[in-house]
DNA sequence: CCTTGACCCTGACGCTGCGTGAGGCTCTTA
DNA sequence: TAAGAGCCTCACGCAGCGTCAGGGTCAAGG
């Protein structure tokens, strides 16, 4: 019985622990070295040894200190349940991985499509993509997808522009209290309608969520600040005389 | 402009963050109220409520506090870099999680055909289950896998059994000083090569992964206590003289 | 014998992002 | 005016160590 005896940083040496990480487990109790000498350095012995690389396994797939505690100390303790559970919450974190990883990718692509972004627009650019990931299925993503690509930056820079001009000239008809059904408001509805009518490709599913979203989220908050109520408003009284002439 | 002034409770309730968070990034200076009343009580206007909207929307992409500290006090600034870090960052955590996924899923693979196993095993388990993934390439586990299913759960615990006996009997004759080379113990080296035989399947790369790793990791670990370095010393001559006189 | 340098010891704070009281004002409503 | 709901400011707790700080201990060399 040649009882070893290694002092902590002989231990740490020999296994990779550190040395920190020794006195800690001692600290709660998780592995006291058996002896200790009169100035009181630690000894640890050969069932230390096994014990702390019993603790170095467990910790390995993921068990917390506490869990190994209950583990060595054995009390009421089945691996195949807590293997499971184990494997339950790490499939758990790695679903939210996944998402927050999608939700990457689709912010780092369309950044790549635009070079020298404010923070504003950066921020902006987040909150639409996590929009777009409430209310649109996945299909209809990737249906966007495609279509942002064959449509092109430019022109989608274009079609923002656009937006902003029709929508002011929306809100000054609106002002001036012309008639959401006389022929210049008209007009601007049948633009209105185009311009959707290119976002959506003509996917009446994409249409209905972009609704749905307009709804859920109140004109405002879903337009960016681009929209207000009252303008939107109007814009669907005349659209609705449009479709109803048509 | 109707400056809305929003107490704590109210914008927490509003925007779903806790108060103790508003607090606490109050605390920290990442989001403090612009006013307060003279009974010192939060007053959030509404660029408070754009900046919490802008920090949450930051979170969500997974930043951490100091982060969007740095975004949002702009300084030197680049969306695209700190999101591809990000990514980066994410990439890694997602890699380590695989590993620790498919070497739970191999610990529980383990664990069902088993049944009824004690803490000693289930480390041992666990123990083997990271030596199998650091010396064999994903093929090889993936062909001793499939061995293990077409020999059966019973036909392992069998051949365990014989390995034990078996060693026990090397030993025996190893104390008797039996030359490795006599009748009887070329007998037991036969059925030791048997045995590996069995195990690698007769696949020359998984008996070079096992070698290693026994040189490696050393015999008495590698074996997990069943064997020691004399007997293998010894069974290894009997078996050398046995391919010699073959 | 004394000094030096490598180890060892015991505190104790730091990190992340809040949760959760404790003890004590303030505001509103009946 | 009393009660209940909200607000305030501390301040500890958590998980798992990393990292000093201040001070003994041990073996070797001068």
């Amino acid at each position: 019985m040649g009882s070893v005896a290694l002092k902590v940083g002989e231990l740490a040496s020999q296994t990779g622990v550190s040395v920190r990480t020794l006195h800690y487990y001692d600290e709660i109790g998780l592995l006291s070295p058996s002896r200790r000498t009169e100035t009181s350095y630690r000894l640890y012995g050969e069932e230390d040894v096994i014990r702390l690389q019993q603790i170095v396994s467990l910790r390995q797939i993921g068990f917390s200190l506490t869990q190994i505690r209950q583990c060595l100390e054995q009390s009421q303790f089945s691996p195949h349940q807590i293997v499971q559970l184990q494997l339950a919450r790490l499939k758990e974190q790695m679903t939210l991985q996944q998402q927050l990883h999608t939700r990457l990718e689709a912010i780092a692509k369309r950044l790549q499509s635009m070079e020298a972004i404010s923070i504003q627009e950066f921020i902006q650019l987040i909150e639409v993509t996590t929009m777009i990931e409430k209310y649109y299925t996945p299909e209809q993503q990737a249906y966007l997808n495609a279509r942002q690509e064959r449509l092109g930056a430019d022109r989608i820079r274009q079609a923002e522009a656009e937006w902003q001009t029709l929508i002011e000239q929306a809100r000054n008809a609106m002002t001036n209290n012309l008639d959401p059904t006389s022929e210049p408001v008209q007009v601007l509805a049948q633009r209105w309608l185009g311009l959707i009518q290119e976002f959506t490709g003509g996917n009446a599913g994409i249409a209905q969520s972009l609704q749905t979203m307009y709804q859920q989220e109140g004109t405002e908050t879903a337009s960016r600040g681009a929209l207000d109520a009252a303008v939107a408003d109007y814009m669907n009284r005349a659209i609705a005389a449009l479709k109803s002439s048509d």
